[in-house]
DNA sequence: GACTAATCGAGACGGTACGTCTGGTCTTCCG
DNA sequence: CGGAAGACCAGACGTACCGTCTCGATTAGTC
């Protein structure tokens, strides 16, 4: 992430490291509060006890501003280890149901991913600090599968595999954030359990009979 | 007794039924050329050949406008009859992801999604003329399928069915736009054939053993 | 000075004529309070009620303002009948050092005219609403003086009358303004009998024996 | 054991005397440019090469700079010896016109002045660099023109005496500065022949008939 | 054929936020 | 310790929209 000036210090006065945390926070304080349409930088700067310049120095605008803030959520997921790879998925599944749960990522997520139809840069910038970031999520637990004797060793083709994690997390995803932000529905246990079922039973069934008939 | 549409016509001048029209149309044109977010109600109304006050004669606000207006993109799906469930499906997330690829869609519409998290009365209009509206293609997909036999007749619990069609909404819907607005690539025939395979297979599974393990 | 739309209204709501009367009285209330440099037109709005698009919409920004606020104040300025031409000057350099010790004019004079140096339609506008428009009271005294017998009838030379007027406007709205502002000392009376006999006796001299010898 | 007051050797950076130098010529070239509204000390501190700390450690803001480095223009003013007292006035009001024809003149100063009526401060460090400091032209012209015997070797009054150095500097500079920059036409050799015409024997007369009728 | 009542276009209104710019201050490192 | 560099807080700038309002002008149906 940090690869602007490796030896030689820049001159004048460093930027504060304890704005950029305090901004964040606020970030998501005010996005509690108030939602992404009505957050204003200038309510957030006055949350972190920080001028406005000092937003506008470090990110380019409120779309940029609430991805970092919205990114650092998706930090706390992990991959429980419940014994088995249906458990395992139910435990991860219901952890991001929670994270969506809260207004901060509700609201957040959903109108940076809307502002992102249109711009190319921001979408990038959720792919990096969002979607890929947490595909570790998928790999770890295709890892443990295997090593449980729950999944086979390897997929014949690394390609293939890559396409499988993909459309695993565009169907976990898709479904958990229609489930819980359009639907309105909450993502709960009972539903997290059919759910799954569907998930793996399809999985297998695919892996079994690769491709076409 | 009627209260909405009183058989006598109110007193006064009607109101035009081709400005609706023509707002519905600019708005459209407004979010392709625009987006969301720098759309506005004026230039709405510019384009519309319009009054500002007409349009908030006739919805709430710019949220509510949008939402009628992608609402009316939608109507156009209809699932195809292909032979088979799987070409179905196959066929009608085509249609999806055709529409999601429209400018018009793509930003209004998960715009509309993320106002709504802090909007009761829109989730609830999102849901009544959008997603509601077109569970309409699951039922059908089922009959034909029961009629060609490639479904049982029935579920066994009228509430165990209505549970499955939302999960099979959420599963559709929500991997569809993870994949085109989220993770940025195509839904295209290659994609949605693995996805169909998975789908159907993890839905087959999941009737054959119900529930329980 | 209005000349936009003489017979045909305009289409839309009418400008407040309360709004214009508020603004100009709020910019010489700011202007007593904080002075020119540091009067700011959201300041000004606040004080006459008033948004800040309200005010831009009818001048196109501060200096133009100050000048039509400060230029009311000279329309007070009159020439008292004292009875000889000599006591009719000293009364209306009274009532013009007298209007130069307010600070809403002294403040926003001298500002306006800096900023003028470096903006042709300022100057334009500083000209028409404030000195041509007060050169009445020269011509006012020298037609006064005539009937009084104190001045031959005529000038010789219309063009000299002119540039006449103008020297004198030169030396009486110059010599005050730079005793009360740049020396910073009182023009009053004994100062005032002073300067006019100095003015008086020279022109009168210089019209004796035009031009040089 | 760490000494922290060295005796011998002076410690720490001389101040540099370029830095003033530059530090004014770059406010006079900022005046031209730009004129004293949009100065800024940021864009001065650019042009002399020369961080902005070290502006405000010399000069306590713009409105001492800009005095500063316009009073050095009125240094240059001086009387000419050209055979008789009009034809002296003439030429050092030629060049007072002159200089107030510089851009950075006509903006700093009037700027300055504008500024002073709220700042006793400022004025007086008008009044000290510029006003008092130009007055040795009056009394030069003064003592040239009695050793040609133009004038009485002396006033009655020495109070008086200062009195009428006074009202003659008012008029002068504040009959020139009018003319220029508030009806903004040229102070050329025939509007000073006028203007010097009625001066001279405005003081003659008045000389003559001290103040009473 | 006037009257009534709601519509229409236009555009001014009081607000609020924008993203930028400047003013002064402070913190860093270099000479 | 002076000076260059630049980040910092504070707050005004002029613009853009918001949603409301006030106009005069229509456009029906009702008397």
């Amino acid at each position: 992430m940090q690869s602007r000036t490796p030896a030689t210090t820049r001159p004048g006065r460093p930027r504060s490291a304890a704005a950029a945390t305090a901004i964040l926070a606020a970030t998501r304080a005010a996005l509690v509060e108030l939602g992404w349409s009505k957050l204003t930088l200038g309510d957030v700067a006055a949350r972190a006890g920080v001028a406005k310049t000092t937003i506008y120095r470090r990110w380019p605008g409120k779309n940029e501003l609430v991805v970092d803030a919205v990114a650092e959520l998706f930090d706390e997921l992990e991959l429980p280890d419940r014994g088995s790879l249906a458990a395992d998925i139910e435990g991860v599944v219901l952890q991001f149901a929670a994270i969506l749960d809260r207004p901060e990522a509700r609201s957040g997520l959903m109108a940076a991913v809307a502002e992102s139809t249109r711009d190319e840069a921001l979408r990038e910038r959720i792919r990096d600090s969002i979607v890929e970031r947490q595909k570790r999520l998928v790999l770890q637990g295709r890892t443990r599968a295997q090593a449980r004797g729950e999944l086979p060793p390897e997929s014949s083709d690394p390609e293939d595999a890559a396409r499988t994690v993909d459309l695993i997390f565009d169907v976990v995803a898709g479904a958990v954030v229609h489930r819980t932000l359009v639907s309105g529905r909450p993502a709960d246990e009972e539903w997290v359990r059919g759910f799954t079922q569907v998930l793996l039973l399809g999985l297998r069934g695919a892996a079994a009979s690769p491709d076409g008939p």
